[in-house]
DNA sequence: TCCTATGTTGGACAGGTGTCCAGTCAGGTG
DNA sequence: CACCTGACTGGACACCTGTCCAACATAGGA
């Protein structure tokens, strides 16, 4: 359960732990890497890692977590919002598939039953919806929440799609956009 | 490796397996259901079962691939596309639904690497695009593939929410109802 | 009837997973 | 400066996973 009122040390542990994850994904692939290597790469015993990581689930969701929100995308009012939500759909999968490994590793991994799990997959979820909606919503207008709705069932499923090797990373941009301008046609 | 030229003796002791598995999936369980589990309660050795099983994911895919298929869907042509969308929708849902247990094993087990599991998401993935074509084509014009497209993934991305648990299997009919409502607006 | 092909078996194997706990060590406190 | 709290360690544990192979048994041909 990283993150919730940890000390500095237990923290730089955290950090030494997650950045060795990433590392270990890069070098590996996410089906060799096991906690206990992470653990030894990161220079600490896996009983430690297990204190802080309830699960190679819970890391991969963790890792990917922070990926996405570490660098915030730009929220434009300018264009349409069929634009706005193109670019939302480029901006996200680019960001996703600057960690290959990482794309791969989280689909079933945030599956998974964990609590922890559990807990990265609603926020996960959440900041998907509301870059959808501030893309979709006009200064006038609020997003409409059946548009929104299949705009997030629509990404996950090209998520899920792309994560069982049915479509490249790069080919769901555009697929995406597409999907947009079909799912806007009768909602502008 | 299922189905491909198995003498009687063989395609006998698959079927008890896969009975096996299906009858211990209710009763125990996705998660602690195990291949030797099943292979107990088909009264055959874990060896045997794993010559015919390559793993806990591939039981998962041919249960749910048989599921799927073994009551084949009324497709009508009436009503409007908008219509015979809502009811492929309806109908598919509610088969996944008869085995709750079933439908939460499969999402993750699809997600597997094994080329069992490959060949056989492929197959499902193609049921589930044949059935909106149908649904969706007139007899004077075939189906837009980009809003087949949209629905396949607004299918996928439902029925990956319902498996992480963000929506009952009952919740994603209306919501799927809904969403070709949506989606069908300027597709009409 | 005997023989043989082949489906099935038992059991060992090498890994991985997550848990647990008694023991160690270091940094802040008195 | 001694102490003590709490993070970290080592290593064993129980369980699961999928693989392998020599041995067995049984049905169908000779």
């Amino acid at each position: 359960m990283p993150r919730q009122g940890l000390n500095p040390r237990q923290a730089e542990t955290v950090e030494r732990l997650l950045a060795a994850g990433l590392e270990e994904l890069r070098a590996v692939g996410h089906e060799a890497l096991t906690v206990r290597t992470v653990a030894q790469r990161a220079g600490v015993s896996p009983a430690t890692a297990y204190t802080y990581l309830a699960s190679k689930n819970h890391l991969f969701a963790e890792l990917f977590w922070r990926h996405l929100t570490s660098a915030q995308l730009a929220r434009t009012t300018a264009g349409t919002a069929v634009q706005r939500l193109q670019a939302t759909m480029r901006a996200l999968t680019a960001r996703i598939v600057e960690e290959p490994e990482l794309a791969a590793a989280v689909t079933p991994a945030l599956l998974g039953a964990d609590p922890d799990v559990a807990r990265l997959r609603l926020r996960i979820g959440a900041e998907f919806l509301s870059r959808f909606e501030s893309a979709l919503a006009e200064p006038d207008r609020p997003a409409d929440p059946g548009v929104l709705e299949v705009l997030v069932l629509t990404f996950s499923g090209a998520l899920l799609q792309a994560g069982m090797g049915l479509m490249t990373y790069d080919e769901i941009a555009e697929r995406l956009v597409a999907a947009v301008e079909v799912i806007m046609r009768g909602n502008r």
